[in-house]
RNA sequence: AGGCACGUAGCUCAGGGGGAGAGCACUACCUUGACGCGGUAGGGGUCUGGGGUUCAAAUCCCCACGUGCCUACCA
């Protein structure tokens, strides 16, 4: 027997650890990898390690968990594939800065303990994110849980490089890199953020070798001046033209120059002269290349001035600049200088200003592979939800270029390349080489790098599961159902997923890309912790509940559009909870002895069959948003149907029924009822989890666990039109008899007659459902008259074509009725102006579809009935008012 | 500089060629046997501005203004 007494109020924290436990042990979460029900799958974007559960991931895996649970309510074999990115560059600063609070660096450790360190550190720390993601109720297989940096996973990352490899698309090459030199590493050019700062343009004078005059180059870091081999000049440029071929003098370090024509320059920037710094600026390494213009590298890596910068070796990058503008100015080298604002590359892990730095690093070739990725969009095969989103990822893949993976860190797969210190040979294999495969030496080394983080995160939908290996999860869940992600991970992560899915596994990764929108705070602002704006969901988790939380995040997930989170709005939502706890808890304690197995009775009374019938449409509704990603569609169909059609009307209609005498009557509302709520519930699951398991688990004909009952489909033979067409009657018509008295200011408790005046087709309805109008309007009597005289001192108001009068003898306030009624007046007027002026437009008529003319004839009809009757109502009462 | 969004009630936001919507906030009334985290009723918007297409525009197109974001090698 179930417990029908439910507590006043929902506590959260009391179920939410209760029912997720329960889910655990129960093994609900888990994936069947051989199984015949049709699967369905998503692969977590893993989160770092290193991480705490922010706005973003909320949202993320909110969504997540809504298809997941919706899915598994439909009996699909769903797997919720999860796990944790080793984040290398992220959780190797976390690491490092711990050590420095201990007086130590990296260095003092060593490569190996160092490493040891972070998974050490790991253990502790790695799975905070894991217990942040199970309160918000993710319903993940956790028996499958990953980490970047598995076996499994590393192996999957060594056969992929060497693969890609052998195959030339991978390759080890000098480049113009972004390096950052607190990072100490080189960087991805996508791993580098343009902001704009203030700067200053800096005019040099280079002179002639004879000490004269000479040419006048501009530059925002007159510290890379250091490294300058050449002046470049735009080939039509007639300033200079006689001076190309000829040398000019490099200030400060005395170094003779070339000055060398090239369409690079534009002429019409600055003094139309470039001064040329082949190994610290890319376009100035091509500049030399061109030229033969060697590159001389004047800064170490950590952006410390080398004995290329002669005298200002050992100053950092910014104090060199300063010294060397002194030096200029004092030499009569500088020209002038001017503000200027200029967008600078900063690392996207630490701000740090990137050096673009000549450097030998590793590659990835992508051009090709990308091509296939624009392919598999463009012919269907993944679709990216919205669409918008479709031109980005287009637009980026079509201007990719080739992507720089080693980084100089110690954390994360380390590059499986080895060089020959006795003949060169560089060999990359699956495992470490015993010897040199062309001079058989055993005098290896290993490549010191390792990769970049998300060429691991690359592979994540089949290394997950179990690729290279032919598993059966890889048979049963790839390709993916969908991946849900934020835009800003677009490149870094699902362009290289699909390049990688494809070349791989010949397949994409996912059918559909859901791209959500980006959690900012009430200003419009990305949250972010050095902003001091975060939210932090925990914290509402704690004030709100998981389930209110949840939900609001579903309501504010329209497509396309970012979100700012107001606090008040979740308020909102803890309210909806409690709303649906208490009707949940009013429906229980009026299912006193109702048969659990009972079949659902054939509805008789106007209230049930309405209520089975709006059911049905928002089970083809949210079913439908649900389908399309249209959360928030979803969740409000189904707010709007619990609040305002389940509790405030039906439950208020059925609850004469509960109280009666008549136990038939009784007997199937209760069942009807029960029905009712039960839809509801399971419709929230997917939003709500907690708190629909909770009630769940009291309703008396329920067994097992919510996660697994159906999901309301709808049954086309339960709507029923007539119901709702009687049902809109009844609500028009005790909405007018509540305005009377609200605006009249009658007291809530007393009763009041009506008489309603119309056609019999109308009064006939009102006859057969006056019950509910008397029960929820607070009437002592309805009276129908299909004419007649009207009553003499009464409020009145029309619906449709029904009149309705309200008798009040003797406390009837004239001046206020006939206010009342020209307020209606006044609202009608312009509609029904607006609306014969159209019926009188010849074009509209011509033009219009039919049904569009025929439903304005309609609502003319019907405004000028209103007005016409409303008009008579006001006349009588001004009449009635001077005779008395 | 280009591209993409967005500008709807006081606030946060849905909607999207033919009746302006929700939540919160606001006003009045209410200890009606689920809920005051509640109920009933109410006030509030030339849908940023200007053009255009159309019988019809908040909705489609163009321009302007404003906001946000993304991409880019004028040093």
């Amino acid at each position: 027997m179930k417990n029908l007494m439910l507590p006043k109020a929902y506590e959260p924290a009391e179920v939410e650890e209760k029912w997720y436990r329960f889910w655990e042990e129960q093994g609900l979460f888990r994936a069947e990898e051989t199984s015949d029900a049709s699967a369905y799958s998503i692969v977590i974007p893993p989160p770092n390690v290193t991480g705490d559960l922010h706005m973003g991931h909320a949202l993320n895996n909110t969504l997540q968990d809504i298809l997941c649970r919706y899915r598994r309510m439909q009996g699909d074999n769903v797997l919720w594939m999860p796990g944790t990115d080793h984040a290398g560059i992220a959780t190797q600063n976390v690491v490092e800065r711990r050590l420095t609070e201990e007086g130590l660096d990296r260095h003092d450790l060593g490569r190996e303990k160092f490493i040891e360190r972070v998974w050490q550190w790991r253990e502790l720390y790695g799975g905070k994110i894991i217990n942040q993601l199970k309160r918000l109720g993710a319903s993940c297989d956790w028996s499958r849980e990953r980490f970047t940096m598995d076996e499994g996973l590393s192996k999957a990352v060594r056969l992929v490089f060497v693969t890609l490899y052998h195959e030339g698309l991978i390759y080890r090459g000098q480049r113009i890199i972004s390096w950052c030199p607190r990072c100490i590493t080189a960087l991805a050019n996508l791993e580098v953020e343009a902001e704009e700062i203030p700067g200053q343009l800096y005019h040099i004078r280079y002179p002639f070798p004879d000490g004269s005059g000479g040419l006048v180059v501009v530059t925002t870091r007159p510290e890379t001046m250091l490294g300058d081999t050449g002046v470049a000049v735009h080939p039509e440029d007639e300033r200079y033209r006689e001076f190309v071929g000829k040398t000019v003098m490099l200030p400060l370090l005395n170094r003779e120059l070339p000055v060398i024509a090239d369409e690079y320059v534009e002429m019409n920037f600055g003094s139309g002269t470039l001064k040329v710094t082949p190994a610290h600026d890319p376009h100035d390494f091509e500049i030399g290349q061109r030229h033969e213009l060697p590159p001389i590298k004047v800064m170490d890596d950590q952006g410390v001035m080398n004995k290329e910068a002669g005298p200002y070796m050992g100053l950092g990058r910014y104090e060199c600049r300063e010294k060397i503008v002194a030096d200029l100015r004092e030499q009569g080298f500088l020209v002038k200088t001017e503000d200027y604002q200029h967008r600078v590359g900063h690392c996207y892990r630490c701000k740090t200003i990137i050096e673009p730095t000549l450097s030998e690093q590793w590659f990835v070739s992508v051009k090709q592979i990308a091509e296939a990725s624009m392919a598999a969009v463009r012919e269907g095969k993944t679709r990216i939800i919205p669409e918008m989103w479709e031109k980005n990822y287009f637009d980026w893949l079509e201007n990719i270029e080739d992507w720089c993976i080693s980084r100089q860190i110690w954390w994360g797969h380390r590059i499986p390349a080895w060089y020959c210190k006795d003949c060169g040979e560089v060999i990359v294999a699956l495992e470490e080489p015993q010897e040199c495969s062309r001079c058989n030496s055993n005098n290896l080394v290993q490549d010191s790098d390792v990769l970049d983080t998300w060429f691991s995160s690359a592979l994540w939908p089949f290394s997950t599961l179990g690729w290279p290996e032919k598993t059966p999860e890889l048979e049963t869940f790839y390709p993916t159902s969908v991946l849900v992600t934020a835009f800003d991970i677009l490149f870094f992560w699902v362009a290289r997923m699909m390049m990688m899915g494809l070349h791989f596994m010949k397949d994409v990764p996912f059918r559909d890309v859901y791209i959500h929108a980006l959690v900012r705070d009430a200003e419009g602002m990305k949250m972010s912790k050095s902003k001091g704006n975060v939210i932090d969901p925990l914290i509402i988790m704690d004030r709100y509940g998981t389930d209110a939380f949840r939900f609001t995040l579903a309501a504010f997930a329209a497509q396309g559009r970012d979100i700012r989170l107001s606090e008040e709005r979740i308020g909102g939502y803890r309210h909806f909870v409690n709303k649906i706890w208490n009707a949940s808890r009013f429906t229980l304690m009026n299912l006193e002895g109702v048969m659990a197995a009972a079949p659902l009775p054939e509805p008789q009374r106007l209230a049930d069959r309405w209520m089975l019938s709006r059911l049905q449409e928002i089970f083809a509704k949210v079913n439908e948003a649900l389908e399309s990603y249209h959360f928030n569609d979803a969740a409000s169909l189904i707010y709007q149907f619990t609040w305002h059609e389940f509790c405030d009307w039906y439950l208020e209609m059925v609850k004469p029924v509960l109280y009666g005498e008549n136990d038939k009557e009784r007997e199937e509302t209760q069942q009807l009822l029960l029905y009712g709520l039960s839809s509801v519930l399971r419709l929230l699951h997917p939003f709500m989890p907690y708190v629909t398991e909770e009630l769940w688990h009291h309703l008396p004909n329920s067994q097992g666990s919510i996660m697994v009952a159906d999901f309301p489909k709808p049954n086309e033979s339960i709507i029923d039109r007539e119901a709702e067409e009687q049902m809109a009657v009844v609500m028009e018509v005790t909405t007018a008899i509540r305005n009377i008295r609200g605006e009249m200011n009658i007291a809530p408790a007393a009763q009041v007659d009506a008489v309603v005046f119309g056609p019999d087709s109308l009064t006939s309805t009102v006859q057969a459902y006056g019950h509910y109008i008397e029960d929820l309007a607070r009437l002592s009597s309805l009276k129908l008259q299909r004419d007649g005289k009207r009553p003499k001192v009464a409020a009145s108001a029309v619906v449709g074509e029904l009149e309705l009068f309200v008798p009040l003898e003797g406390v009837l306030d004239f001046r206020e009725e006939s206010q009342r009624l020209q307020k209606e007046i006044s609202k009608l007027e312009p509609e029904l102006a607006r609306s014969k002026k159209k019926l009188a437009n010849q074009e509209f008529l011509d033009r219009a579809p039919d049904e569009v003319v025929a439903k304005e004839r309609e609502k003319f009809d019907r405004l000028a009935d209103k007005l016409n009757k409303l008009q008579k109502q006001l006349e009588r009462l001004t009449k009635i008012s001077k005779e008395g």
